[in-house]
DNA sequence: TTACAAATGCAATGAAGTTGCATGTAGTAT
DNA sequence: ATACTACATGCAACTTCATTGCATTTGTAA
């Protein structure tokens, strides 16, 4: 499930433990091992949602001082390093996951915003055959968003 | 391929060709059939692309004098009556489709940006139950967008 | 044709994201 | 351990995208 297969990780991982040594994979795909780089990486790890730069920005500067720019700045050095992974919604605002996990598609509940990672079989690549041979296409990604609600959310916006 | 059944189209239409009759339309889900409206929908109806608002009054404001900030609001209006459909792509900026039309998908090309529809038999459906059984999520709606190259784009960028 | 609600244009404002520059810090060599 | 250098960060200004308020114009129904 993780991707860092050198690591030997327990199975179930509490929410806020850090599983991956940021600090040497940093350096090993040649970046300085900063705090703030440390800090985006560790709050993407500690959770399965995809999150806005605004979200990260909040949630790591009640720990640690951070300017909003250096998020702008260090998302997009790590995004151009294959650390992070961008994505975005119907919403407009962009999302960051980390990169380097299974493929895999979002549920994005259109109450309470919420937007999370399902894995499907790969009826997918029956699709993307399907395109390469209908079109003059190569294709090299793709990306399927699915929207809903929750069973709570229906409850609630009923 | 084109959706309003209810209108006998030649197979094969000009491009410029206007087979809707949008101020009819328009006074039927009960909006004012104005200039600017009519143009967007028109523009829209011409394209197979999704558009963004730059570009979408960037191509109508050669032919009438519009404003941006109108383009913006009618966009507003047009997608809360459900005339117009919201898509968005990785580059973040909102485009634009008609609604209306039969499902479909993306194809974004990475190399020249341009952005077509294609259909798939709904194999679809398949991934959707899926989700529907897997999680507590009831799926209202999906989007599937597929990043590559057109082979033209391909021999360019090489 | 008249009257009224709604749409438009213009200007100002707000929000998201970027850039330039001075300062601070991680990594390296001494 | 210390000093050095390249790069990362913070701050402020700026650009771009989008929204809002208000006066004016326009579509439509009487």
């Amino acid at each position: 499930m993780s991707k860092q297969s050198h690591l030997h990780t327990p199975v179930a991982a509490p929410s806020t433990a850090q599983l991956i040594d940021w600090a040497t994979h940093l350096r090993t795909v040649g970046l300085k091992a900063t705090p703030a780089r440390i800090a985006l990486l560790q709050e993407l790890e500690n959770t399965s949602q995809p999150l806005t730069i605004q979200t990260l920005y909040e949630r790591v500067a009640v720990r640690s001082a951070i300017d909003r720019v250096t998020v702008y700045r260090t998302v997009q050095t790590l995004v151009a390093h294959g650390l992070l992974r961008h994505v975005d919604f119907l919403h407009g605002h962009a999302h960051y996951e980390l990169a380097g996990r299974p493929h895999h598609h979002h549920v994005v509940c259109t109450s309470c915003q919420r937007i999370e990672d399902v894995e499907l079989e790969s009826t997918c690549d029956i699709q993307m055959e399907q395109i390469a041979r209908t079109t003059a296409f190569t294709v090299y990604d793709h990306r399927l968003e699915v929207f809903g609600q929750w069973g709570t959310c229906q409850a609630t916006a009923a």
